[in-house]
DNA sequence: ATCTGTCTGGGACGATCGTCCAACCTCACG
DNA sequence: CGTGAGGTTGGACGATCGTCCCAGACAGAT
């Protein structure tokens, strides 16, 4: 082992535990699985960080830093209709999910622990709130580029597509159901496709 | 101690197991505190049952065979129009949520755990298959009730629901923001009530 | 070359876990 | 009242956990 300075120590660990947390699951996550991943001496992690839970929470933020956003973004770009748009996005992280099932199951067993643990607590406040940015981006973009607008607060819509996210994730996890995936997706774009409006200068009014 | 028959033992003990998982996570529920939280002796449990993710799939069991949905039909017969009832069955769910946001953490610690327990998995398929059949209740009790169809398989809809209520807890889990998951709520309705169509004899073809 | 502070890591601590065994007690039956 | 079968349980086993002590190794300053 060469001489790494703590903090990069600090950073491997992280993307250490988020790999067993997702191959094995967050209960399989000890700081010896994760040092065995990182190819560190157990001793390494205390020096690295002052206890299991506060890397825990390093990987949170690791996650929430990542950009996941912009290949959805770039599949909106394909469509011609804001249905179709809202299709292909959800279609593409659905695609994600599939391709990394232990990672988003991973993701959600990070959240109810953080949820349960003393000092965790308001880390999955910052963890939705960015899934909701993340959210908020990809709608303003879509609407920005097939032009039209949206006829309700975006922020709304955003707290609306991460749950609709989530669900889709939680339900494939649970029946690993391809098909009724996609119908649900079909659905979902559907009735996301309801708070479409058509783009007109100044005139959409939003009031309560 | 009196002498208990051993099946009646194993139900107690999954009560227990779900009442300490419900208040302190299911990590928390280990072997000790289920039997402390039943009354019972240590080695009780294992001449009640094999092993402890035995128990955890009586756990799944006994969730899943509980009837909720029935004072979210009964909020459907206050509204008049469908999407009013949409929004009030959502409305009561959030309601059940908030008032032991314990219960249905442990329901998704549960699911997370079952999917990574070997003999457990496949568990989270019938449960979430019971989820949509009380929806799908939920969504012909209502149709009848006011007089409408689905445009759309309901049993699709069914998923597409139960989706919306997993995104709807883990968001208010995450941020307990009580507003926000009220004006997701509605924006679930209006996007829902799209689905909605004006019952019409022998009309409504549904290929695909 | 010596010193100083940072980094490395072997090994062990106490706590807690799931599981199990062997002894205990209770009751129906003769 | 004796007895055998079966329900009950105290106590302990090995494994694993998070955490930590302390001795050794190395780099840069003197």
């Amino acid at each position: 082992m060469p001489r790494i300075p703590a903090t990069q120590r600090r950073a491997a660990l992280a993307r250490a535990a988020l790999a067993v947390a997702s191959r094995d699951g967050l209960a399989a996550a000890s700081t010896r699985a994760i040092v065995a991943e990182a190819g560190m001496p157990l001793a390494s992690f205390h020096y690295a960080v002052a206890s299991r839970d506060e890397l825990l929470g390093d990987v949170v933020a690791l996650v929430v830093a990542e950009e996941r956003a912009a290949a959805l973004a770039a599949l909106v770009s394909h469509a011609r209709d804001p249905r179709e748009a809202i299709r292909l996005a959800l279609l593409g992280y659905l695609d994600q999910v599939r391709a990394d099932p232990g990672r988003e199951q991973a993701m959600f067993e990070l959240t109810q622990h953080a949820l349960r643990t003393e000092g965790l607590d308001g880390l999955p406040r910052e963890q939705y709130a960015r899934y909701r940015e993340t959210a908020l981006d990809v709608l303003v973009a879509g609407a920005r580029r097939l032009g039209f607008d949206w006829r309700v607060p975006p922020a709304d819509l955003a707290r609306l597509l991460v749950m609709v996210t989530d669900g889709l994730t939680l339900a494939w996890l649970a029946d690993r159901d391809d098909a009724a995936a996609e119908r649900a997706v079909d659905l979902a774009a559907d009735a996301l496709a309801g708070f479409v409006v058509a783009r007109a200068g100044a005139e959409g009014r939003d009031d309560g």
